[in-house]
DNA sequence: TGTTAGCACTCTAAGCGGTCGAGTGCTAAC
DNA sequence: GTTAGCACTCGACCGCTTAGAGTGCTAACA
């Protein structure tokens, strides 16, 4: 058996009814929805068919039918060919040029989770092809050290280092010398160990100094360990019935808390490099575990070469697909802007 | 009508009974429970005195009793008393000082939620008194200046800079010989137009990079306007099934995960000047609006001289108090010898 | 051959009445 | 002051019935 023109379109009226009610849909209502001008007996008979080619399922005899993660994926595919372009007239930057990337990114996720009615996720910008830029030691007190160590895409990281011989001037700006000519410009995996030791020979008896600062360096430079996650939303979970019982809710609330848990839909998506649009993943297609019962729609930004992250709504798997992924296009091409006109 | 010594007993043991079960407690429950040898029938008798004295009410006719907000209020005070020293002797340090303070807190956080089954609070510390201590631009780049700014307490806070012209290093010296002469060990409300101007003038073509310098300034000494707070422990609303109804659930996710409408508390909490010990808020009394069905118990710590943040667990009113306040004050005790030992 | 009307069947949700048990207040007796 | 006893209340629970939605199947129609 194959699907032919008719079935899609009962197929997606189906969809889209259960999308809107929630419930289970059956022949009678199709009937009268459609423009196909079928009575229910032949919609039954398509919806038959339907189910035995998998794409919708039953959840009881004498109840209507729901779309099974097949169908959801079989819709959204042909969904998202349509909405291409629909999304390119509407870019209009909403998000001002906040100073803090922190606070922009939390505002991000609360406007899209406001806008959906869904949950919200967005990643930080993850840095690749990490270099060192500069490196600073500073004296702010009198046995305190500051070290500043900027990285490519101007990541910066700070760290405090008590110093027990009280350490001159002069000292201190050999040290900053001999950091800075020995490290520039280089990624982790340039920097090794004969590096290391000639440098702390030449810092004599500083080479405690440069041993902790090279851990932070290291720190900076793989970032990615804490990546940061902001979420918003999770009260929305609660507006669709069949994730608000306690056992889901939970379950969901929990993951969402501990952000890290989200951190594996965030790899999946960067880690796909061709992947330039919107992923979607349905049911049990997701990631991460204890979200089984929802769908999660992504896509990945781009703010500068090489600083990519990741924006999802996450939401029940009858969720507005369309609204949905106009959504997400519109923030990434935001995103996409910010920093690039 | 007076609250007498046996009253008390039987509302104590009302509200223990109360804390395990979630259930209304009736007359016979209480007759067996205490050794007062009572029949239930007195027991009677006393619970309808206690009622109209107010420390305990009736759902509905022909229900147990369980504790109002007054008799949990006179129920947390009396055990207070209690619980002072056996804290004392548990102290060890189950936290290992961490480098990163976020991650220590979140994991505080996290300990707290896990130990007690209720959700937890922890704020960053605030910075009271804070004097400037340090300013540092280096260049970074050839248009990009990083300026660094320490305040009193190290807190660092970075600023990326761009600049047009192009300055050169001797000017650079210049401007941070001035800066630091100018502002070093000066708090917020001594830093004043004058002397602003006065070193604007003194910067010559590079007044603006005074003016942003001074902003990064500014914005870094009232630290306090983001407040940064750690929850952990949302799932555990969901235990208890008074908190867990979908209206109740979803306002008390909504405030945990926008964690600025907890802000309240911690304000309510360090305002309190002499405050050493621990606070209850028992439904009603909460700062928290959307907080009104559970009970907050707050601990304030102090990393530093002037470094004050908050502890707090969110949970039912019946929740055991006696271990919630144990486990404040241990990790209380911990946070307040971490840096000072 | 595809479409449709009709019918028997299934299953769920909702309403109803009865019963059970926990708990109360009151009274009278100790 | 304490207690036993009793009538009363109320929610939880159980089983039953009913209504309604929806199905699959069959037979008739174009």
């Amino acid at each position: 058996m194959q699907l032919d023109e008719r079935k899609y379109t009962i197929l997606q009226a189906i969809i889209r009814n259960y999308l809107e009610t929630g419930e289970p849909v059956g022949s009678r209502t199709i009937s009268k929805y459609t423009d196909l001008n079928l009575s229910s007996a032949t919609i039954r008979n398509e919806m038959a068919d339907l189910e035995e080619l998998g794409y919708i399922l039953q959840p009881h005899t004498s109840a209507g039918r729901i779309p099974s993660d097949k169908g959801y994926r079989l819709y959204v595919d042909k969904m998202m060919e349509e909405k291409e372009r629909e999304v390119e007239e509407m870019k209009e930057t909403l998000l001002e040029k906040e100073s803090k990337m922190d606070h922009l990114l939390q505002k991000a996720a609360k406007m899209l989770a406001a806008n959906t009615d869904y949950a919200a996720v967005v990643s930080a910008p993850q840095y690749h092809r990490n270099k060192l830029k500069f490196i600073q030691l500073s004296r702010v007190d009198v046995n305190q050290i500051l070290a500043v160590i900027v990285v490519e895409g101007n990541v910066i990281k700070n760290t405090m280092l008590t110093v027990d011989e009280t350490l001159n001037d002069e000292a201190l700006l050999k040290l900053n010398i001999l950091l800075n000519t020995h490290l520039n410009g280089l990624s982790l995996d340039e920097i090794n160990l004969g590096m290391i030791s000639a440098m702390k020979q030449q810092a004599g008896i500083y080479s405690d100094i440069i041993a902790n600062v090279i851990d932070a360096v290291a720190e900076a430079i793989r970032a990615d360990e804490d990546l940061e996650i902001y979420t918003s939303g999770a009260k929305n979970f609660f507006k669709y019935p069949e994730l608000a019982d306690n056992e889901r809710a939970s379950e969901l609330i929990t993951t969402f808390e501990e952000k890290q848990l989200l951190s594996e839909l965030v790899q999946d998506n960067l880690a796909d490099e061709n992947n330039t649009g919107i992923q979607v993943y349905i049911g049990s297609e997701t990631p991460v575990q204890g979200m089984k019962d929802c769908s999660i729609v992504t896509a990945t930004y781009e703010l500068d070469e090489g600083m990519k992250g990741t924006i999802g709504i996450i939401g029940p798997k009858r969720m507005d697909y369309e609204k949905v992924v106009k959504n997400l296009k519109l923030l990434k091409s935001q995103l996409d802007d910010l920093y690039r006109k």
